[in-house]
DNA sequence: CTGAAAGCGCTTACAG
DNA sequence: CTGAAAGCGCTTACAG
């Protein structure tokens, strides 16, 4: 926009009176009285010259930038987070709205140094950010919360006390098990999403070994295969487990990415499923319910992820710290075709 | 952060000289010479103090926020466009970042004004915004755009000489269309991916008329239905062509959520695809590659967009105003298995 | 109830 | 080659 950029001098002078009164009014400062006629005349002042207060002078003044960022980490797992990143980001964005606050996002690229983020907090453009996908050996992110920056993990990073949103996998994990169980299934294998220096391949691999146990069952590390985000991943643990002595009846598969390509090797086996092998993901991506078989998978509540951890560190900036700063979303099984409950 | 944060003054300070020379080092103005012992020792002292510049300082001073904003409509048709967001996003923040530049992330949701975002542009919190879903009874629009604020739609805006960036739809249709026809097909139906009133929909009705036309075939109302974003309108479009006394041996279907619905159709019917009905689709979303069977479709280059769109505003925020400011990038068919093109 | 003044933390002519 | 001063556009004690 030109020069021409009315200013509160502009609004005060056309108003009639100082730039003081413009700011009390346009702001509805409370517990300050200014006679109706003048407040009328300074709206109109600013209505009639299409004022709006720079934002940068604002902050400038106030010390707070109104914005928080959403830092996004970049690696092997793209598509896979990728899945997430629309349903996070208007969780985060409406919650942000909500407390009158703007949302910068910021991937950082394979390219990129991994704490190429921290110029945004040292440098103030934003008042807290919410980290996805942390990395342990981030040194920057340990500082910067030892500095009290307002920092929330989109994820866990296991050792750190750094507040964190993310969903409880063992639990949903437990939860898919326990279905193929309730099914009948008495040979269930498993393949991860991805390799277990990840923390929710960890968690997962977990819940499906305690849903085993409590049910009496033996774990069998033979009967478990590991995927790698993608769908080739997928196809070839398939084709592992499928190659078994005894084949299992049904696999829990900790990632719909990878149950894609798990499908794709059971088809080019003939084999089919569910009424070969039961099948249950994990994420609920978008388009899992138009696959043939429709997947049976466990939802992962992107919105509320992003909205949790919005507002978590909404709280942490407003000094209105909760006592509990590790949340941990349900997930929720969403029965389809694959596991094949729907024929019975 | 606490109160101890470092200013200029400090750095000057320490390291014994002026806040001048401390804003001349550190930002490396040109032309200035300044010994290299000096320019060591204020470098020096920044280090040691941890100090970063404040960005609203910063902000002010300049008049600058070296932010662009991307403001996302959502609407019925939200789904559909999700499925770009991360690409979009992605490209439009690596051009930005490659300019210097952050980018904001401002949905607007289907219960706020459809201009909740001018007071980002008024209120000076950005250089520039790309709107993406422009609507065309948006006056403030036009408005700000009358005053000169840097704007790109991503989408169209007939009419209004804003500058834009979008896929070549009517193009994109044509290949689709050509490539049903170099496969033999005499009887083509179309599927669109929306009502009329959506730019994109005409335009890749239009393509498939013209291709039609220029193959010396009729052009036949008749084998045109309307989809509106999601798979169920698919499944009732796909319905209603199937009952065609005179079925099409194809379908050109102008999105691929729409094209699921379509494919499920077929399958209810006992019918396959390519076998009984060639399909091809429009956009290539994630998992097109992944439908059973794998969807031929027209390839929407989501980060080319994105890319596009943030150069293009940059070049207007810097007063580098391109000849040509209504962009439209090429689409791509890409061939897989519903065109029926692999089994010939 | 309203105004003059200071100050937020920088950058940038302008002197020397 | 370096420093003192003004100023970006607001908000907020502080007087009156």
């Amino acid at each position: 926009m030109p020069t021409d950029r009315p200013t509160s001098r502009d609004v005060a002078r056309l108003a009639g009176v100082s730039r003081t009164t413009v700011s009390l009014v346009l702001n509805n400062v409370p517990d300050v009285h200014i006679s109706p006629e003048t407040r009328q005349r300074v709206l109109e002042a600013a209505r009639q010259l299409n004022y709006y207060p720079d934002a940068s002078a604002r902050r400038l003044v106030s010390g707070k930038t109104s914005t928080i960022a959403l830092v996004w980490h970049r690696g092997p797992d793209q598509m896979y987070r990728d899945a997430f990143l629309p349903g996070l980001l208007q969780g985060a964005t409406r919650a942000a709205r909500r407390y009158g606050y703007y949302v910068l996002f910021r991937p950082i690229e394979p390219d990129e140094p991994d704490d190429a983020w921290v110029e945004l907090a040292r440098g103030r453009h934003t008042d807290g950010l919410i980290l996805s996908g942390p990395r342990s050996d981030d040194t920057a992110l340990l500082d910067l919360h030892r500095d009290r920056f307002p920092l929330v993990l989109h994820g866990q990073l296991p050792g750190a006390d750094i507040p964190s949103v993310d969903v409880d996998n063992e639990q949903g994990a437990m939860t898919a098990v326990r279905h193929l169980l309730a099914l009948g299934h008495q040979r269930i294998g498993m393949i991860t999403n991805a390799p277990l220096a990840y923390t929710a391949s960890r968690q997962r691999l977990e819940g499906y070994r305690r849903a085993l146990v409590e049910a009496g069952l033996p774990f069998d590390a033979d009967r478990v295969r590991y995927g790698n985000f993608d769908e080739e991943s997928g196809r070839q643990a398939m084709e592992s487990l499928l190659s078994l002595e005894e084949r299992p009846t049904a696999v829990f598969i900790a990632s719909d990415m990878v149950a894609i390509g798990a499908l794709r090797a059971l088809r080019e086996h003939g084999l089919r499923a569910p009424e070969d092998m039961a099948i249950v993901g994990f994420d609920d991506i978008a388009t899992a319910r138009y696959f043939t078989p429709a997947l049976t998978t466990v939802h992962v509540p992107a919105f509320g992820l992003g909205w949790g951890a919005a507002e978590l560190l909404i709280r942490i900036i407003e000094g209105d710290l909760p006592n509990e700063t590790q949340v941990r979303l349900e997930t929720q099984l969403v029965v389809r075709e694959s596991c094949g409950a729907h024929v019975r």
